[in-house]
RNA sequence: GUCUCCAUCGUCUAGGGGUCAGGACUCAGCUCUUUCAAGGCUGCGACACGGGUUCAAAUCCCGUUGGAGACGCCA
């Protein structure tokens, strides 16, 4: 395929959606798989509802992700004076005429259609118009917007993911390509902005696919070769709805925010409506460009699988490197007034280590390994009641007796304390092993004990369980 | 309502005439184990329905049903 040109289109409506992401990401794909270029443009034609901030949001998430672009981010608005010169070309084509009817008759109109249970077209009230009574309208100040004329027969094109789709012309209205300001309607601003930045493949998703057939009549109107399109399926939520505002999260960067890494939200997206053929489903982006097809891309709406997503996340925590966990992690902490830079490296790395496979969310860090840090101020009733009784507390005297004695306050050195006195008293470990994690951790889960007492240090260990063994009880 | 798209475990999906219909998430159980996770193993679980074509249909065709999307001087 030569000179791949693709496009992302978003609103700035304040936030990059998760559709938009990966729309974004086939598109990426697409490129580079095809060498070709990418190019962002904001589609900000309805200036009220957009900023600069917005803009900046959608930048902000998609550089998280990952997705480069090589041309942009373009602005619509930037471009706004140029539609209207195609005013006159359009007007001589003889396809396109002025409607006075507004938005009230129109609305009127449709409502007693609905009623009457037709379904609701423009009517062409004003392409009966002759000249001369569109010019009195003219003369008497009626504001006036342009429609296309949608000529009879069928409209079809071979969709990239779908084959041949066609609708009859009787079906597509005269829709409006100015508004009665002047300014152009959004599917006459794609097709002239595609065209104009040569863009040969239009990958988005299926519900533009009515916009499509409009777009193809203006291509046509202009005389210019329409790109090839891809539709594909739309992002659902767990009501098989189209994933909106009410379905939940759908801002890219509130995912970042819930403690998200960006290779395991885009992994996980791209497998929704896309897979490579075989069981892989664990990849970076440079393998997933490898991998990308259209062909691969399926046409069933997926649905977005949050427990599929942390499962992802969890893996990628787990494989995660040390020092870029630090980074991510650093100002977490700092919430909970823990200064990772006041401890050695290699210390924040073993306590990393020690919880990592237990992470589904980055943000969990702090809470799984607050420990670590801080005093044990609670303990956790059920486990009290549960792991500790005088005859215990006594083990646990004995225990720190035999920890004073160790040198080396390793892992195994540890470990051989509890094993040797368990044998030496008939014990389970449990039965010594619970009460030390309760006194250490003041809760009953977290890692293996030996490997965070050793991570402790001497110190802090023997400090807190004597502290215990003489208030516990 | 009209048009368009879609239809394999609850979810993401593989498979596209002959498969024990495969994998992943979830869930349950077992195992490992000092706990929780993680891991390993096992299990539950699907071709929407009805016709056709064919020796043979989840797979091709038609219909039905169901779901979704689009129907703005929004994008």
């Amino acid at each position: 395929m030569e000179n791949v040109r693709v496009r992302i289109a978003p609103s700035p409506t304040g936030y990059l959606h998760v559709g938009t992401a990966r729309t974004a990401l086939y598109n990426y794909l697409f490129a580079k798989k095809h060498n070709g270029v990418f190019i962002l443009r904001i589609e900000d034609t309805d200036k009220a509802r957009s900023s600069d901030e917005m803009t900046e949001i959608i930048q902000e998430g998609l550089n998280w992700l990952g997705i480069e672009w090589d041309e942009g981010p373009f602005h619509q608005s930037d471009y706004f004076s140029h539609y209207r010169e195609f005013i006159p070309e359009l007007e001589k084509t003889g396809k396109v005429y002025k409607c006075f009817c507004t938005k009230e008759e129109l609305a009127g109109r449709r409502e007693q259609a609905i009623k009457n249970k037709i379904a609701w077209k423009y009517d062409r009230k004003c392409l009966a118009l002759s000249e001369s009574e569109v010019k009195e309208k003219i003369e008497n100040g009626n504001s006036f917007v342009y429609r296309i004329e949608i000529p009879e027969g069928k409209t079809s094109f071979d969709d990239l993911v779908h084959g041949n789709i066609e609708r009859d012309n009787a079906e597509i209205e005269d829709f409006v390509l100015f508004r009665s300001d002047q300014s152009p309607i959004y599917n006459f601003a794609v097709v002239i902005d595609d065209s104009r930045m040569n863009i040969t493949h239009v990958i988005r998703g299926d519900d533009h696919i009515s916009n499509t057939f409009k777009q193809i009549h203006i291509y046509k109107l202009l005389n210019k070769e329409p790109p090839k399109f891809g539709h594909m399926p739309l992002i659902l939520d767990e009501n098989k709805k189209k994933l909106s505002k009410r379905s939940g999260t759908v801002s890219v960067l509130a995912f970042r925010d819930k403690g998200l890494l960006p290779e395991a939200f885009i992994n996980f997206i791209a497998l929704i409506g896309w897979n490579p053929g075989n069981d892989l489903e664990y990849f970076t982006m440079n393998e997933m460009t490898e991998l990308f097809s259209l062909e691969r891309v399926t046409k069933k709406g997926g649905v977005f699988d949050t427990k599929k997503l942390e499962w992802m996340n969890s893996k990628y925590i787990t494989n995660c490197d040390n020092n870029r966990l630090y980074g991510l992690l650093k100002p977490l902490y700092e919430k909970e007034s823990i200064i990772l830079d006041n401890f050695e490296k290699e210390h924040i790395f073993r306590i990393f280590d020690s919880v990592k496979e237990k992470a589904r969310y980055v943000n969990e860090f702090p809470q799984l390994t607050k420990f670590y840090f801080k005093d044990i101020t609670e303990y956790e009733e059920k486990g009290m009641k549960k792991f500790i009784n005088p005859e215990r507390i006594d083990y646990l005297k004995d225990i720190i007796e035999s920890l004073k004695g160790i040198n080396e306050f390793s892992e195994k050195a540890i470990e051989g304390i509890y094993r040797d006195y368990a044998e030496k008293k008939q014990l389970k470990g449990a039965d010594v092993i619970h009460p030390s994690r309760l006194a250490l951790t003041g809760s009953t889960v977290g890692p293996s004990l030996f490997e965070l007492m050793s991570i402790l240090g001497k110190e802090i260990v023997l400090d807190r369980l004597t502290k215990f063994a003489q208030s516990a009880i």
